[in-house]
RNA sequence: GUCCCAGUAGCUCAGCUGGAUAGAGCAACGGCCUUCUAAGCCGUAGGUCGCAGGUUCGAAUCCUGCCUGGGAUGCCA
């Protein structure tokens, strides 16, 4: 447990006793005490609304009910350094001020560990995200499901969860034979043959280049074989091109997985078999219209689906069940899915599907990608500049880099409709959020570097009763806060919180520089503030590794 | 028709398991570089939190209805 909590934990515990040894209520009358951080500083370093729930038990007046707490709590076991009793009826704490030095010394301490803390108990979780189809390129909703899953990975895996990334390939369906026939038009035209594509097939330049890559190793060896054999090699390599760019260009984006789970490959293990014969001996499907039913609709859904249709074939949800069967035998407590907004639809069959086979609807949680508008000098933009066709994942790195479209994906709450204005992105001025907070860091090393070269280093002997400024004071109370927020964006599943505190310290920082010089005459002094200095950039380079955006040490 | 998301300052958005005077950035206006990076700081101004009811000591936050914008609703994947 960090500072933090510890200290909100005592001050529970005493404000319980305090309400007791007042006769205000029994120890299990007392409701749930909630301590917390008031907007206002004027309202002290932390506030609780016990007083007012008491009203009802105690029979009371809050603001009487108040003073009695306050006046049988002791001080000194609480930390508290002085209380108000204000408003309505909120009880004011005014903590004693070691609590924030002791958070400097935490993070000198846990240096790149800090901030993890143990809300998720080791619960082995499972994160499937981005699974764009291997037909094509990443988009621009790819890409944000791509910054924000990765995101959530490492805030979850910071919070104590044990996490592991996967992407799910969609190489079972009939795209895969679309992709296999676009290839062989492809190949067989550059061999010059007229063979035509096929009616809706991929037209991408993508295809183009792997056939001409195709005749640049093999020639013409595929070209008199008969189909089936053509075929199946063409699949095969254009379905291995397709996945190594999708592995590039997510790498590129600093997005690893730990799995690529294949769909062919719940066809070649019977698993599908398996799920339908689950399911059928659970009393979930039944037949009609020649098709396979499943009884979604017992567990909330409109109306049942098809899992097989008529002409013996699966629907695309089939595999889908036997998918998430399987990541349920891998033994994960939970899977969390991110799905682009376009298969919303989809999520009470799942969850149906999911409880079907025996487990609980909330083990499975799904979060909503919202699309992505393109903007620039309040212009919708539709297409890429470059290539005229729509804007990739690789167009919006390469056009205003990784670590502002990491940041602009991370920055917002990830089921809400998301404006990307390009010019702001792109421009390296104070407007853009992303150079505001790497600014904040570059200024930390560099007061670091110059510290060094004075011989003034941060120091765990160094004296930091000294820094007693409000700035000072403000920026350590920041600096506290970190496991906290990471805590909470773990289990709102909201990344976006994490770059709101990134901001917030920087700006407690940028704040802190204005009003005090770190390096003076002052030995003393200047090494306290370098020491804090080095919390805060040790802090501020731990939050922006959650959300992959690069820590600069100069700009 | 049903379901989901959004509606908060001129613009983009936080805040939403109820709490004190609703916050930030940008834009506007006024200050601050002989000082560790001015990609920064300080200040001023800006609001019927979509509308109407309800619950509560207390509602931007919870409930109901409505309005506006976006999206989802296949024996496609």
């Amino acid at each position: 447990m960090n500072q933090v909590e510890q200290l909100k934990e005592t001050l529970k515990t005493e404000l319980i006793q305090a309400v007791v040894r007042a006769e205000l209520a029994d120890e299990a009358a007392v409701p749930d005490v909630v301590i917390e951080t008031p907007k206002e500083k004027a309202h002290g370093d932390f506030a609780t609304n016990l007083a007012m729930q008491l009203a009802s038990v105690a029979k009371k007046a809050p603001k009487m009910i108040a003073e009695d707490i306050v006046a049988h709590l002791d001080y000194s076991a609480a930390g508290v350094d002085k209380i108000d009793v204000a408003g309505p009826g909120f009880i004011n704490f005014f903590m004693k001020k070691a609590y924030l030095t002791d958070i400097v010394m935490t993070v000198l301490d846990l240096q790149e560990r800090f901030g993890e803390t143990t809300a998720g108990e080791g619960k082995k979780v499972q994160v499937e995200f981005v699974s764009a189809n291997p037909t094509g390129t990443l988009h621009l909703g790819h890409a944000r499901g791509a910054a924000v899953g990765d995101s959530l990975c490492n805030v979850l895996a910071k919070a104590g969860y044990d996490v592991s990334r996967e992407y799910y390939i969609n190489d079972g369906g009939n795209q895969i034979d679309n992709l296999t026939y676009s290839l062989e038009a492809r190949y067989l035209q550059e061999l010059g043959l007229d063979w035509p594509m096929p009616e809706d097939g991929y037209q991408g330049e993508d295809i183009k280049v792997i056939a001409e890559e195709l005749t640049a190793a093999y020639g013409d060896r595929f070209k008199d074989v008969d189909n089936e054999a053509r075929r199946a090699f063409l699949r095969e390599f254009g379905l291995k091109r397709m996945i190594d760019k999708l592995k590039a260009d997510l790498a590129d984006f600093r997005v690893h997985f730990d799995s690529w789970f294949s769909e062919s490959s719940l066809y070649e293990n019977g698993k599908i078999e398996d799920v339908l014969k689950q399911l059928d001996e659970n009393d979930k499907t039944y037949d009609a219209d020649g098709a396979t039913w499943f009884k979604s609709s017992e567990y909330g859904d409109d109306k049942d689906r098809v899992l097989v249709k008529n002409d013996g074939t699966y629907t695309y949800l089939t595999p889908d069940i036997a998918y998430h069967r399987d990541k349920f035998s891998r033994g994960f407590d939970e899977l969390i899915n991110i799905w682009g907004a376009d298969h919303h639809g989809y999520i009470p069959r799942m969850k149906a599907a999911v409880q079907a086979l025996g487990y609980q609807e909330d083990q499975l949680k799904v979060e909503i990608i919202q699309m992505v508008n393109l903007f620039e000098n309040g212009e919708k933009v539709k297409m890429s500049k470059r290539t005229g066709n729509a804007v990739t994942m690789r167009d919006l790195m390469e056009e205003v880099g990784i670590d502002a479209t990491r940041y602009f994906f991370a920055m917002r709450a990830p089921d809400t409709h998301l404006d990307f204005d390009l010019g702001l992105a792109k421009s390296e001025s104070n407007e853009n959020p992303v150079y505001y907070v790497q600014y904040a860091h570059a200024r930390l090393c560099t007061m670091l570097r110059q510290g060094k070269a004075k011989g003034v280093e941060p120091d765990q002997a160094a004296n930091l009763e000294l820094l007693i400024s409000e700035k000072e004071q403000d920026l350590m109370k920041k600096v506290g806060e970190f496991p906290e927020v990471v805590t909470d964006s773990a289990n709102k599943r909201a990344p976006h919180r994490i770059t709101n505190y990134v901001y917030e310290l920087a700006q407690a920082l940028h704040s802190f520089y204005n009003a005090h010089k770190v390096l003076t005459d002052d030995e003393e002094l200047s090494r306290a503030r370098i020491t804090l200095v080095e919390a805060v950039r040790i802090t501020l380079k731990n939050a922006l590794d959650l959300v992959g955006v690069d820590a600069p040490e100069k700009m």
